[in-house]
DNA sequence: TATAGATATGCTAATTTCTGCACAAATTCA
DNA sequence: TGAATTTGTGCAGAAATTAGCATATCTATA
């Protein structure tokens, strides 16, 4: 009862969900464009049944809708905030001493794809 | 070995550590101030071998670092940076629609408790 | 020796995830 | 109209994993 039990309850819940690397991965790619589940299956090389699920599991907590249209179902992020506060993330995460070099590179690399579409310029937006 | 892969492992990785409430209640006291293992076990009600266990996790990931004084051992948050991002979370979860209500005004105590380091002499907000 | 805490062990229990399959909805085309 | 196709959902069951807890033992400080 006391709210600090049924807050921390539902942060441990949330954190759960998103305690998978294929459901990150879900939302890394939704976060750059509205995908149906085919388009997932290819990006992500995993069965079409799998996809189903795990978006049925980021559904069940509301972090992802489904918009139909004709014979596909596009999903995308609620709060597209989401992806850009999962990625804040990355300042907690404490990998291996033996790979923290590798790690430092694959952050940076993600999180420029996370900040823009594209990787590489094309756009000019961050300044410093 | 895709960058992508990598970052989301080590991300889910941190979001297992923290799917359970006792280890996001613990984070939440050691925000407000450095805490031995006795005082937590105090605090939280549980066993002082499980409080031990669970900062066992969180130290292995490096979120919490141990130091010690006398025959004590004080936990702090090595960034403390990391309760105001869990609590920025709070803005993803969803809770049961039959208990929004309830949890709409757990979680305005919560933040206003996790912002503060006082969460302000007894509130009487809660109305009907 | 007593206190504070860490760690090892063992058990249990629960959860998660995957594969394959069947089913449903929308679409296409004969 | 209606059969076949595409797209996605959901279930069932197996299997692995693993997470959490209590007890008991071990270490270090005092």
């Amino acid at each position: 009862m006391p709210y600090r039990a049924v807050v921390s309850a539902e942060l441990a819940k949330l954190f759960g969900i998103l305690s998978h690397p294929m459901r990150i991965r879900i939302i890394e790619e939704l976060k750059k464009e509205d995908l149906t589940v085919g388009a997932l299956k290819d990006i992500l090389g995993i069965t079409h049944s799998a996809v189903s699920q795990q978006l049925a599991v980021l559904r069940s907590h509301h972090l992802v809708v489904e918009m139909r249209q004709g014979r596909n179902v596009f999903y995308h992020l609620r709060k597209p905030d989401l992806a850009h506060w999962i990625m804040e993330g990355v300042g907690f995460i404490s990998p291996d001493p033996s790979e923290v070099e590798k790690m430092m590179s694959a952050i940076e690399s993600a999180k420029s794809a996370w900040g823009d579409e594209k990787p590489q310029a094309k756009r000019k937006k961050r300044g410093a």
